[in-house]
RNA sequence: GGGCGGUUAGCUCAGUUGGUUAGAGCGCCUGCCUUACAAGCAGGAUGUCGGGGGUUCGAGUCCCUCACUGCCCA
């Protein structure tokens, strides 16, 4: 084991390599089984696919550190575990982001034509369509790259056009005109839930609308006064006694004529969507540019108007607000009403106004052709999968958030004016204007048979491929021979439902919900592996979801580009290391809450890491010397321990007992999602128990002395630090990938037992010997130890004088102290271990409930200082008596508390006497 | 307007179904260049758990209320 480690630890140069192995030697590949009823245990995991424009975020970072360490985990916990990576076409932003270069050309998409420019999105993706997924590989994400997939890619496209054909088949789709959010810039519809509200100071504007039969006129309020051109009534609230009289009447509106032709005339109706408190409780009617409108002339078959165009732009030839952008128009519009003396007054008015996500534009509802999916029959069974557990969420708070969704869920449009995405197959007849919705390309009209048809031009959502991932990824699918039914696939059998999705909350909707609705009502057709009928439990597309918060920056606030606190994770890396950055996020992040990103932590995790980094080189050093010295140095098999012998020293049955119980923490605590308790757990065994106790005692037992025998203390301290050391490994891999493999190879001398650890068995309780009765010796000795480091400190004792020690205690730590008077000496400094029969109460004692312990030296303690600290700890002690006896002498606690609780009780009361009793004695005998 | 969170040490956060004297990391103070590690070692200080009220033998934890704050939906 003569490897030489650098003297401090440098991830940049192991990083890159054990990445670049990982991919090249596909150690996570999961192959396709042989059957459709593959047994083994699996750990099925989706990644939620990035943009194919993306770069990585920290939030990319958090979300696939979280999904490595528990694939990680999982795969060295034995199971099947496969992670599916991809990206997604991501249709608005994709075309976006080709369509600006293009500008920079000078060039519109319109100039290529459709054909040219989708073949330039292509070209664009080939050239950059990896970069995310390359800056994944460097945070040494155990995924398989073989099913590597795109959501337009050739495995995919026929599965979205199945899905969209069995949709329209099964009624499920409609096309129609109504209201939907219009984004100008992109020029398409998109979904509600791409429309992103803010409240902002508009205005109120009041304008005056005369009666035709010029008896007096109506004062309508509205904060959009250049859509008054597409009006087609007022509406006043029913009950409205203001404007009783004036129902049914017909107002003139102003401005509307066009080519010198008068104003149009329009009803005064009654529906209750008017609230006679808002404004002056009379509102304009525009059904072609307002949703709540739109529904308004639903109920009262009002012609529907529309008055801009894709660009938002009024489209009135005729009018002089032809042409004009909407807010171009709202300004003449306003002058022309005031200088006509129509405008009755401006008031400022806060209202939600609706953003584009992708353009940031304000949004214009507008009335347009659409597709829609008929979506209550699959909410339906998305409700009652998770209402019956079949699929749980972590935090459980988002069940409701995602119920609360589910049941006020309106019909999802589908299509987008796009041109980058998956196109619709639906063709229009030209001559019978039918539609035809085929899964081949037809050559002529199902209804008509007249060949004269063309595509829609519409394509999907971008949301809709995605919602199909789970079981597309896996080859769904698959139409049957006889049937044409969906069937199963080796995969579909093996890794179908997945069994967990791990996301920010800010895709619920987009995606887990969608995931649930599609998956829920496609699966439910496909058979499960033994044959028999699937049900819902089994067609969900994951058993569990796992939300995680939001990165933020140290400040804790939400990182933006305007604000310019984005922390790139790539730079993070490069500075700290991957492992570290990985670390930091996996101590942050408890379920339920943000994390706010803290380079002093990654730092502090970096030093983490060249701790582990100098152990190594500690227990490397010390294999060297013991093959120098004549010891037979191979390592055991990765997972095994040596036997314990009767002897074994207390340090190395307590490491063990302690390293059992840790691999039960961090078990207990990853299957919870509590990756900060995990990771805590395991920096605190390592460090503060390994390090600072098991290296230093081992320190001791290692005795290389020239010409000595090889002993047996020595061979076994030597083989449990290897073999501790091993398993620590093994442990913290999935958090800290890069580092541990390293070492662990390095452990192994070029010959390790697998390819690499995260192949090897993961670290389980049973796996070492427990010892209480070690654990609780080790306590104590620990105790003593610390406090006699601590009086040796107050006393002013150089760091290096030994000094004598006297103690005064039971039978049991005599033995203790009496047994260890080595221990005591290396880590405390004491050169004598006298005994005494008196209790000890001197300046130079210090007191615990288990022992007395004084430290001989000649230097006085600073008299105020200790009577300052004995005071206050008097006082402590007082507080903690008088609460005791308080419950302890108050008759409900004692017959209504737990006996636990009070024995616990009772004996805390004892012992807080005894140091009660001790600082009192302590205090009097260094008197004034 | 409807809903959901949060408020614990200087900072960032833990704190299981109420149960013994509320924890961690970073930062801070003091002393150490101890041959694995100064990115280190040892010792130390720091909290009326946002305010008020209630339930209980017992409240950081449950209930009410107020304040501040963040988010989601309309």
């Amino acid at each position: 084991m003569s490897q030489e480690l650098p003297k401090a630890y440098d991830p940049s140069i192991i990083e890159q390599r054990w990445a670049e192995y990982w991919v090249r030697e596909h150690l996570f590949d999961v192959p396709t089984p042989e059957t459709t009823h593959d047994a083994r245990k699996k750990f099925t995991i989706l990644l939620p696919p990035p943009n194919v424009t993306g770069r990585l975020h920290m939030g990319h970072m958090l979300n696939q550190a979280e999904m490595d360490i528990l694939t990680r985990w999982n795969r060295m916990r034995g199971e099947t575990s496969l992670w599916v990576p991809g990206t997604d076409h991501a249709g608005i932003a994709t075309q976006m982001m080709v369509e600006r270069q293009l500008k920079e050309e000078g060039k519109t998409r319109q100039d290529l034509g459709r054909n040219a420019f989708v073949e330039k999105v292509w070209a664009w993706r080939e050239l950059y369509g990896g970069a995310i997924l390359d800056q994944m590989k460097r945070l040494g994400a155990s995924v398989d790259w073989s099913r590597e997939y795109f959501t337009m890619d050739d495995k995919l496209s026929p599965a979205v056009k199945e899905a969209f054909v069995r949709l329209y088949e099964q009624g499920l789709i409609y096309r129609g005109a109504y209201i939907v959010n219009w984004d100008p810039v992109a020029q398409t519809a998109v979904s509600d839930l791409e429309v992103e509200h803010e409240e902002r100071l508009g205005k109120l504007y009041h304008i005056r609308y005369p009666l035709a039969d010029g008896s007096g006129s109506i004062v309508i309020a509205t904060t959009r006064p250049e859509t008054m051109l597409g009006d087609v009534a007022v509406a006043v609230n029913p009950t409205d006694d203001r404007y009783l009289a004036l129902q049914g009447k017909l107002v003139r509106l102003p401005l509307s004529g066009i080519n010198s032709q008068p104003d149009r005339e329009i009803p005064i109706l009654a529906d209750d969507w008017a609230k006679p408190e808002f404004g002056t409780g009379a509102v304009k009617v525009t059904p072609a540019h307002d949703a709540n409108d739109f529904a308004i002339g639903q109920r009262h078959n009002l012609p529907n108007l529309t008055i801009l165009d894709e660009t938002a732009h009024v489209l009135l030839p005729g009018s002089p607000y032809h042409g004009l952008d909407r807010y171009a128009a709202r300004e003449k519009i306003v002058a022309d009403l005031e200088a006509q003396g129509l405008l009755v007054e401006i008031k400022e008015h806060t209202n939600a106004i609706g953003l584009s996500q992708r353009t940031g534009v304000v949004i214009e509802p507008r009335l347009s052709q659409q597709w829609f999916i008929k979506i209550q029959p699959l909410a339906d069974k998305a409700i009652e999968a998770v209402d019956k557990g079949y699929i749980k969420f972590t935090p459980d708070q988002y069940r409701k958030t995602y119920d609360e969704w589910m049941r006020n869920i309106h019909d999802w449009c589908i299509s987008r004016q796009l041109w980058w995405g998956h196109r619709i197959p639906a063709w229009h007849c030209k001559a019978c204007a039918a539609i035809t919705v085929s899964r081949e390309t037809p050559t002529h009209c199902a209804t008509c048979n007249s060949t004269d048809i063309t595509q829609e031009t519409d394509v999907l959502d971008t949301w809709f491929s995605s919602g199909l991932l789970p079981f597309t990824v896996f080859g769904w699918p698959n139409p049957n021979a006889d049937t044409g039914m969906p069937d199963l696939t080796p995969d579909l059998g093996a890794f179908y439902p997945t069994q967990l999705l791990v996301t920010g909350f800010d895709i619920l909707f987009f995606w887990v919900a969608r995931m649930i609705m599609l998956g829920t009502h496609f699966m439910l057709d496909v058979p499960m592996p033994d044959g028999s009928k699937r049900e819902l439990k089994d067609a969900v597309p994951f058993r569990e979801v796992y939300i995680h918060g939001l990165v933020r920056d140290a400040n804790r606030e939400k990182m933006s580009k305007t604000k310019g606190n984005v922390i790139n994770p790539i730079d993070i890396i490069e500075r700290f290391g991957t492992d570290a950055v990985r670390f930091t996020l996996a101590s942050m992040a408890s379920p339920g809450t943000d994390i706010a990103f803290s380079e002093a932590r990654t730092e502090g995790y970096r030093a983490f890491a060249n701790k582990i980094w100098n152990a190594a080189r500690f227990l490397f050093m010390n294999v060297d010397r013991a093959r120098e010295a004549g010891y037979n140095m191979t390592m055991r098999e990765s997972g095994t321990v040596p036997s314990l012998p009767d002897d074994t020293p207390l340090e190395t049955r307590w490491i063990f007992s302690r390293l059992s119980a840790v691999s039960a923490e961090v078990d207990r605590a990853l299957a919870d999602y509590r990756f900060d308790e995990a990771a805590n757990a395991i920096y605190q065994f390592f460090w503060g128990e390994f390090c600072d106790w098991y290296l230093e005692l081992a320190k001791l037992r290692l005795d290389f002395t020239e010409g000595a025998e090889p002993n047996p203390t020595t061979a076994l301290t030597l083989a449990s630090l290897v073999g501790i050391f091993e398993s620590a490994l093994r442990l913290l891999s999935p958090f800290m990938p890069f580092l541990t493999e390293e070492i662990w190879h390095a452990l192994y001398e070029g010959k390790p037992p697998a390819k690499s650890v995260a192949l090897t068995r993961y670290p389980q309780a049973a796996d070492f010997p427990a010892d209480p009765i070690a654990e609780s010796a080790m306590k104590t000795l620990q105790d003593l130890i610390v406090t006699v480091r601590g009086l040796r400190k107050e006393l002013g004792v150089p760091e290096k004088e030994a000094t004598p020690i006297t103690i005064h205690a039971g039978n049991r730590v005599l033995a203790l102290a009496d047994g260890n008077a080595d221990v005591l000496s290396r880590m405390a400094r004491v050169s004598a271990v006298e005994f005494a029969t008196e209790s000890l109460t001197g300046s130079n004692a210090r007191s615990t409930a288990e022992f007395d312990v004084a430290v001989i030296y000649e230097r006085q303690i600073d008299v105020v200082a200790e009577r300052e600290r004995l005071t206050k700890d008097l006082a402590k002690y007082e507080k903690g008596l008088a609460s005791a006896d308080k419950q302890l002498n108050n008759e409900t606690f004692m017959s209504k508390a737990p006996a636990h609780i009070v024995d616990g009780l009772r004996k805390q009361h004892a012992e807080t006497k005894i140091l009660y009793d001790k600082a009192k004695a302590a205090l009097d005998a260094l008197g004034n």
